[in-house]
DNA sequence: TATTTTTACGCAACCGGTTGTGTTAAAGCG
DNA sequence: CGCTTTAACACAACCGGTTGCGTAAAAATA
């Protein structure tokens, strides 16, 4: 398309027959420029539906006022609504955000950072994919005394700021809780070796079970894959009731995997939460439609988003380089799919 | 955090003795540089890990490359596969993308739009949040030849490239699935007039009752509030109740108003799709999940991005302004929602 | 060998703002 | 009334790239 000639500063200065920077001033109220001149200016602006031009004001100030996020996916609710959370603070705080999503993929992800990077955003707010397993993308953001903060899913081998929620207690809590409804042998379907996350939730799935006296065993620690979304649930419980292991219950490193494996569950006619008792881990609003209405631990998603900005905002703002890490922690939401019949029975 | 000194092009040159347009040819691989020039150009480009700047860039060009996109909430599994869609190809075609919400608000569209429109976005793909009814912020992107495609939710009074699926035919659907099931007292929900699918799908579900002799009730059209959300289903379909209307069959203007709605129908014990049979729109993940499973409209939602962007793409190299109107179908995907019991008697 | 091409690169303007440093005339001061 | 302030604006450099045009030397051609 043609392109249309903008209005511009200079424009506007040659018109009034002053300087661009006296323009320039007026624009933004400078006290330095008389009361008529400024109004000539802002009438102008007005008339021709002058717009200051970011680019030439990134460009001079080195500041774009933009913040970068990386994603993995925008179809999860839980990572859609931390970006809410972004958005709220830094509009809040006059800046920009850039939404990127890695597509779960490490390639992907190194692309958009370094796009972010020649964007010149003013800092980067991430989680990182389930692939990613080097971290020198970012480094180069450490590098080039970018403000850097994780969320979520971290990249193990770097001091930066970060929030994540307490997986550990988390599963440790959600383990427990089947425990006290009775049940004894508790499977783990867990997440991609990869992230942390995944290793947190199995250690704190272990030490539920060490501190209450039940041995862990290694096959009912079930590998869904690289996978974390439902079909990679099914699968995996599929194959499980295949080779005949039979838990009484069943904590899920996600809530997709959750629903995947209690859509087999159901396939098999197996009764939840009688026979098998299932726990998630996100809330996604998908878990209250289900039935029977699964239990989860609730992430404060919206939270940890704002948090995210405050740490960035922190670090853009210091004058030395900042690392804050925070740790937020997750609440067992109690839904039917856990409510073990036995469970007062049980209870301590 | 103190600014790190970014390595120029003017950097490279200097160390070099040569001009900085020959450093700028050398990294773009121009012709008229000699095979050693550019070998050392390029091996202190590596040495200095030079990043370019694409605000200078941009600024020089006069071209950012890059698309915005405005959606009203990122959080519908819709939404988040047109995005997909559209950085697919925007990817594969050199552009960057930048994502915003409107969260719904007319105000935060406008504002968003704006600092798109001073960020020099290349083009515009957008779907308007349901609160707005006035398009003078997407005028100034007309006025200024800066290309704009709207996808699914249109401004009705602006003449430009859009991509929409055909409501009123998907409606009609099914509405005729239901009908053909045996349903005779079906109702809509329906969603916020401003919209323009909204009036669309009630007019699918009027002609499709007329076609087969059903006499339309005023009072099966039901209103669900500003809202699109689950709860309002929900609510709607309680009051509904509560005033004693009882019908055979409900069409939701979408899935999470659907679901809303069977909630409540289970809540009151009455029994899906036997007593009421429901049909949702939009084919959100979680209409697989509920129970019974929803049916409900397939709209090609990966496809509807890609389609906006190659939309886009044709204005940004069109000599001239370019109008082109896209119109997709919805395929009904039916499911034991709407299966009553007595469609095959029924069936013509 | 004289002349034309080609190769390889430099110069400087330009994109549209911001900002430090003048400069000039009016106002304030003792 | 002479001198210092202050108000109001102009100049020009700068941000980091791109690009049309000019030019000198080397290569090709006549």
């Amino acid at each position: 398309m043609k392109k249309y000639k903008e209005t511009t500063i200079l424009d506007i200065a040659r018109e009034l027959n002053v300087s661009k920077s006296t323009v320039s001033r007026a624009l933004k109220n400078h006290h330095s420029i008389g009361a008529a001149t400024k109004k000539a200016v802002l009438d102008l602006a007005k008339k021709y539906n002058y717009h200051p031009n970011n680019i030439a004001y990134s460009l001079s100030k080195k500041s774009t006022k933009t913040i970068g996020v990386i994603v993995p996916l925008l179809s999860h609710y839980y990572f859609s609504t931390v970006i809410s959370g972004i958005e709220e603070l830094a509009y809040k705080e006059g800046y920009k955000v850039i939404i990127c999503q890695s597509a779960e993929s490490y390639e992907r992800e190194v692309i958009v950072s370094q796009t972010l990077l020649s964007s010149k955003v003013d800092g980067l707010i991430v989680s990182i994919s389930r692939e990613t397993n080097n971290s020198d993308h970012f480094k180069v953001y450490q590098q080039k005394n970018v403000p850097l903060v994780f969320f979520d899913r971290v990249c193990p081998d770097l001091d930066v700021s970060s929030v994540v929620i307490d997986d550990y207690q988390g599963a440790f809590n959600a383990v427990e809780h089947l425990i006290m409804g009775g049940k004894r042998k508790i499977a783990h379907f867990a997440g991609p070796p990869m992230l942390k996350i995944s290793l947190e939730r199995i250690k704190g799935y272990k030490d539920a079970l060490l501190k209450h006296g039940i041995p862990f065993d290694e096959n009912l620690l079930i590998d869904c894959g690289s996978g974390l979304e439902q079909e990679n649930g099914s699968i995996a419980a599929q194959a499980m009731l295949d080779a005949g292991i039979r838990p009484d219950a069943i904590f899920a490193v996600c809530d997709p995997i959750a629903i995947g494996v209690m859509t087999t569950l159901k396939k098999n006619k197996i009764k939840i939460p009688d026979e098998i008792g299932v726990v998630g881990f996100c809330d996604e609003p998908i878990a209250t439609v289900i039935e029977p209405p699964l239990s989860s631990l609730v992430q404060p998603a919206f939270k940890i988003g704002e948090i995210s900005v405050e740490l960035l905002l922190n670090q853009i703002n210091s004058p030395i380089p900042l690392v804050e890490k925070k740790v937020l922690s997750a609440e067992l939401k109690i839904r039917e799919s856990s409510l073990s019949s036995v469970l007062n029975d049980n209870r301590i």
